[in-house]
Formats: C-alpha cells, structure tokens, sequence
DNA sequence: CGAGCGATTGAAAAGACTCAACCACCGTGG
DNA sequence: CCACGGTGGTTGAGTCTTTTCAATCGCTCG
C-alpha cells in the first residue's frame, strides 16, 4: 500500500489508531455510507471494491468512482461539514475499517505532513474530475466505454474487470444496452475477452488509441 | 464580499499581503494560466469573471466553471505540485491581484481558519463536481441549458447572462448550433428574452423545472 | 424444477451533431 | 462615405449515434 493517506490514517504506526478503530465485514452491495447521511468518520478499504455514486433526477446511478484497497473513502463530506452529496456501496465482499471523526480530525490538525497529503489528494481529484466532465461532454460512448476500460483495468490490477453491466453501464454513463452492444463489437474486435461478466483487456494499446478519439 | 477564502488572502487585513500582491488590469478574453504550465501563486478576482476550463481531445473547450468577484483561481494546482491541469481566461474587462506561492504557503501554514475554509472549499467543489459529471451524463442539452442557465444567473448577480455563444455552448457541453436552437426555444417558451448576446431569465421557475428532468 | 434477475438482441424513434450556407453587425481603409 | 472583410450569430437539411421499449435467453438459487 503506497498510498501515503492511508498509512497516515489506518497505518498500524499511527499511535493510538488501534484503540480508535472499529474493522467491519461487509457483503457485496452493501451500503457504507449514503446521500443524505451524516458522516461521522472515515473508511479505509482493507480490501474489496467500493462504487462512489450519486443518484441523478430520474433514479439512475452515476458512478464517480471506484475505490480499492488501499484507500480512505468519505472524508471530503467531514471537511465540508455538510451530510453526503454521494454515497458509496461495496462491490464485492470487503474489508473496511472504521476512524472515528474526532480522531481523525486530530489527526489532521496534528500532523502536518498529512494535511498536505490530503490537500494534494484534494486537488488532484478535483482536476481529474474537471477531464471527467469533458470526457462525458465530449466523448461519444464508444470512446468514454475505451476510457473506462483502461481506468478499471488499473484498478482491478492483476485480475479481470468484475462489475455488472449495469454498474459498468453507470460508470459510462450510458444505457445497459448501449453498453452491451459495444462490448460485443469489442469482442468481435478482438479488443476484449468476456468470461460471464468479467472482462479482459486484449489490447490495451488499441483501447487507449480509441479512448482518445479515434 | 462574504468569502472567507478572499479576505483571508487578499484581504487588507492580512499581515503584509500588501508588500506581497501585485495588482493586474487586464482586458477581455486574456489568459491568466494555461494548461501545462507551471503555478507560482494565486489569483484574486477583484473584478470580471473568468473561465476555467480544459481542452478535450478534438482541442473543443469544455468550461468547468465561471468564477466572479471575491473568488479565488489557480490554487488546486499549487497543492498538488503539478502543472495546471485547467486553463483560466478573462470573460471581461478584469481585474485581478496575484499573490506568490511563498507568501500564500506562508498563509495556510499559520493560518488554521485558512487551511479550514480551503478544504471545505475543495470538498464542495469535488462534491459539485460529481453532480456536474452526473448532469453531463444523464440530463439532455435542453436540461443542462435550463441548469447552466440558472447557475450563470447567478454568477451574474443583477447583470444579465454574457457570454459568446459558444463559450455558452462549451458550459453546457453542446454544439454552438444546437444551444442557439435551444435559446430560441426557449425564447418562443417567454422562458428568457436576449438582447444581442445578453440574456436574461423571465422565468426562472419554469427553468428551473426543466433543469430537473421534465 | 420454477422463479426471477441479469444479460442480450431487435426494431423504431428521438436527440444531437455536422456541414454548408447565410445573415448582421462593425470597424477599417480606400 | 461606402465597399470590404471578418467575426460571431443563425438557419436548414441530412445523418448518425444513442436511447427506448419490448421480448427473449440463460443461469442461479431456493
């Protein structure tokens, strides 16, 4: 785990994490947190995949991000002091652990070095959601789906993309269907490889080419 | 002028800020940071507004967001140490001081109710920005004109809407030809009246309603 | 073994985009 | 003073992508 945040935060050297600490088990599709709640700490994944999404007009899941081992989920919300404006569900059966908020802003409020790893991380994804925006106004799905391909490749590391078509459809941004049918022309493409729902990147350099426009 | 974030930086009650900031005039559609380039401090919108935004694939412009008087631009990059992810332009006549990295380090280092109002700054934004990407993804250019509509209104205060068109266009994330269709609609609808490239709400409640679906 | 959900396919309709042309305004220079 | 060129705004028509709705398939789980 090289994420800095989370050896700050959940790292079995932070002195007295231990006794603050609660470590929970969660099934698949879980809810950790939702729109509209208070929060009142933060998560670290130990292990498994967390969806970040919010819930647009019509009831449709969009989904921001998806976390994995190794990060601190639900922390922007205690900055802003305001209930969640996003929720975040597991993927698959995972490992989370549980900082309370006052410990954690004691944390930051002592920890100098932590505080800048946080505005860093802050503002990194801001600016990685500014290209997020332009590529869902920009992109057309063939390409935003390429896009989403080489992301969650990176995320699942060593093993194949495992998520539900919708999910996937709602990482997108765009209708299951419209989803489905890509992915087969993928395949015929011989970019992909599907094993029931899992995907395997084939190749990567033609997925990137199409991801950046053509 | 109600932002923390201004006074706490450009403010004249700040320690020194005066040896420290340097005052610049400058005239309509003049960039003040570029995508790439290398952040040495802030900005301080004293007048005018100005664009973010970044360039998609196709080199089309995507804006982010339009900052107005009492905002601060240009400091998420100076956290992340990175170049500017975002390019930043002058809508108007404007006028802005520029604060040094050094001095405004200087300031968030000693100033705990600084660093405080800054990460709620990044937190909100990250929060708006999620719901943007959910606007993009799933609401049609009808509702996103309504949305970006009632968000300009705003930005504008008492003055009415003005923007080229389509620097409008490339807020709501469209072709210029179908925003100018969409305007007109709206037009015929009594929703807004346009004097030149001006534009002003008649009707903001319907507009409203059309931003959330339906 | 049947229910039910997730995945897939088909066909039609709608929304947006592209391209091309045209208009209107404005400042410049002959 | 007026023709000229340029820029930004507007309109039209055709095309293509994407969505929607409906139906079917196939598998898993009780």
């Amino acid at each position: 785990m090289k994420n800095s945040l989370f050896n700050n935060i959940c790292g079995a050297s932070v002195p007295g994490v231990n006794e603050f600490k609660t470590s929970n088990y969660l099934k698949k599709n879980q809810p950790i947190f939702r729109e509209g709640g208070i929060p009142r700490g933060v998560f670290c994944i130990n292990k498994g995949k967390v969806k970040i999404f919010t819930i647009g007009e019509e009831g449709k899941e969009q989904i921001i991000h998806v976390a994995k081992e190794g990060e601190i989920v639900g922390f922007r919300a205690l900055f802003s002091d305001e209930p969640y404006r996003v929720s975040a569900t597991t993927l698959d059966e995972s490992n989370l652990c549980f900082v309370s908020k006052e410990f954690f802003f004691n944390l930051v409020d002592t920890n100098k070095a932590l505080r800048d790893s946080i505005m860093k991380e802050l503002s990194t994804e801001l600016a990685d959601r500014a290209v997020f925006i332009t590529n869902m106004a920009q992109k057309s799905v063939r390409e935003r789906l390429a896009f989403s391909l080489i992301f969650l490749d990176d995320v699942y590391d060593g093993e194949m993309i495992n998520l539900s078509r919708d999910d996937l459809a709602n990482f997108v941004g765009t209708a299951t269907e419209t989803l489905i049918r890509l992915l087969k022309e993928f395949k015929t493409d011989a970019l992909i490889k599907t094993y029931a729902r899992k995907i395997k990147l084939l190749d990567k350099v033609t997925i990137l080419k199409i991801s950046s426009s053509q």
